[in-house]
DNA sequence: AATGATGACAACCGCACCTCT
DNA sequence: CAGAGGTGCGGTTGTCATCAT
């Protein structure tokens, strides 16, 4: 098929930054025509502007159309991001469309530039949403002098979970356990992975974006008492949420613990070999959003104090 | 205060695809 | 159906601001 050459290869035309003059002059010829442009290729020229009519479509498209949001991103908005670039993948203009008035370009920049960062302080891999092997691990940021095989391993686990969130919550258990260089919270969070882990496999099924964006609201996970660090239990606290939602009863741990049990029963026999610490302790307790990249002091802190550079 | 490093964002570039003739 | 024109998309680069030394 062939292809006109490209006008960015006009010397004459300019480049760089846009000016105000030039703004003002796309944005008014646009205007003028109801801000609807019949060509593009033609526009800088009916405009006045000595712009390639690729960059004038570039710069109405992500910076000066009147419908566009600017400024920061939001906690939700970054979470949605994730979501569906575990997804979609690299679909810009399709992740774009899921969020109001965002630019395709822009959660591009905000994905390059910030949230892949924080993901890969977390250990996990921005393009595949796995964990990062665990060698890397091993050797790398997360490397610590007797480390349980028994966490390795369940590091390792982490690659079968599907979605960010899911990975995010199961490695803040492993570093949480990692931590503590407590037996019982390290198993503890194995029985976690485990379980969290089956409720996938046993499912088959990746999670919607809506899915996921139910999950990010609940705020409320359980520790057991007395317990210094944070421990969450994502399975549990799913069939609790499940539970909820359908009828308006609180479920107790002891209870959700039973259904998870019930609802695992493979992984939970192979956790039994551990001395899983009784859940019926377990306490509320807040905690962050667990994709909130935007606000990570919580996660900074938990990296930073178990594993200093 | 000067300078280099780093981060954030805007813009460029080339390819793929769609539409029209 | 083929080719040309035009647009959309995603990767990459350039530029500017801020921070650290």
């Amino acid at each position: 098929m062939g292809r006109s050459p490209c006008c960015y290869h006009d010397a004459s035309m300019k480049k760089g930054p846009w000016t105000e003059e030039e703004d003002r002059m796309l944005v008014e010829h646009i205007q003028k025509h109801g801000g609807h442009v019949s060509s593009w290729r033609n526009l800088p020229k009916a405009a006045g502007l000595n712009r390639c009519g690729k960059s004038c479509r570039l710069r109405w498209t992500n910076y000066l159309r009147p419908d566009i949001k600017r400024g920061n991103f939001t906690d939700e908005e970054e979470s949605l991001i994730i979501t569906l670039h575990a997804s979609l993948g690299n679909k810009w203009s399709t992740i774009a469309t899921h969020l109001e008035r965002r630019t395709d370009n822009e959660i591009k920049n905000h994905w390059n530039t910030h949230i892949r960062k924080k993901l890969l302080r977390m250990g996990i891999d921005p393009v595949t949403h796995q964990n990062l092997p665990p060698d890397d691990i091993v050797n790398g940021a997360l490397a610590s002098p007797g480390l349980p095989e028994a966490l390795l391993s369940a590091a390792a686990s982490l690659a079968g979970l599907n979605s960010a969130l899911m990975q995010a919550q199961s490695l803040q258990l492993l570093l949480q356990a990692i931590s503590s260089n407590n037996g019982s919270a390290g198993l503890m969070a194995n029985y976690n992975l485990a379980a969290g882990n089956a409720m996938l496999n046993a499912s088959s099924i990746v999670p919607t974006s809506q899915d996921q964006m139910n999950l990010l609201s609940h705020a409320t996970y359980y520790r057991p008492a007395g317990y210094p660090g944070n421990i969450t239990s994502f399975a549990e606290q799913d069939v609790v949420q499940q539970l909820n939602a359908s009828a308006p009863v609180l479920v107790s741990s002891a209870e959700s613990a039973a259904l998870v049990s019930e609802s695992y029963p493979q992984e939970t026999v192979a956790a039994a070999d551990l001395p899983v610490q009784g859940v019926a302790s377990l306490e509320p307790m807040e905690m962050p959003s667990m994709c909130s990249l935007e606000d990570d002091a919580f996660w900074k802190d938990i990296l930073e104090s178990n594993f200093p550079l």
